[in-house]
DNA sequence: TATCATATATAGATAATCTATATATAGGGA
DNA sequence: TCCCTATATATAGATTATCTATATATGATA
């Protein structure tokens, strides 16, 4: 099941990093891996990536390197930096504040507000 | 704690359905509310509500009346309707969807892909 | 040999935010 | 009294993260 575009809005970067956490990987490998850890709720489109890829390397955030070792075609690998991961533990912590700000909206009940 | 402004995308409709479907509420009152339910992680712009809330009652999603009667002032108050109702169950779906593939990418381990 | 999956790339469109600005009233402090 | 802030709504234009569409090229399969 695929979710509307704009909710993935500002947490592709970060979904993108972790994957790079654990270990190296090509963009299309990512956009097949991703789609798989989320049962197809995230369907990322290789317009997308590419360029935040390019953004990313830009910014020091990942470095890459072509390899063709197990596959006559070149695949360019990317690899998360030390700025990377500390951009990557923002994220989740930004993550974290939202998702639980949703959810506290979306429980409802009584606020602060109420007592005046 | 405000969050980067990309991370909210597409989820504002959602919330503000929310809060109507507690009470009638005013914009501005919507505003703070969201403010102070979220623990200001929530800071929305009057700019990006007043025109979300146009939308979303041309849409027949909500309905407004002016009402003075507390307040010398005139505030146009927003009233879910009972199609806005249907809207915000799909949006608590998705919400319910993605956040749940989002924790299960960020809690990484091993996937069907991996077993290959 | 034709088609599909793999693999990367870029240009332009779309859409949800934002900032900035405008208008107007009420209340508090100098 | 005058100014500033908070309240309250509104719109125009900028920003930005997605998307779609298109391009190129290789390997595998029918």
């Amino acid at each position: 099941m695929a979710i509307e575009k704009s909710l993935l809005n500002g947490s592709t970067t970060m979904l993108i990093l972790k994957l790079l956490e654990d270990k190296d990987m090509y963009g299309y490998q990512m956009i097949e891996e991703l789609s798989k850890k989320s049962d197809d709720t995230f369907a990322l489109k290789a317009g997308t990536l590419y360029p935040l890829l390019h953004n990313l390397e830009q910014q020091g955030m990942v470095c890459s390197y072509d390899d063709n070792a197990d596959c006559a075609r070149v695949r360019k690998y990317y690899n998360i930096t030390k700025k990377g991961k500390g951009l990557l533990a923002d994220k989740k912590a930004e993550w974290q504040t939202y998702s639980s700000a949703v959810n506290r909206v979306l429980q409802g009940g009584a606020t602060l507000a109420e007592a005046y």
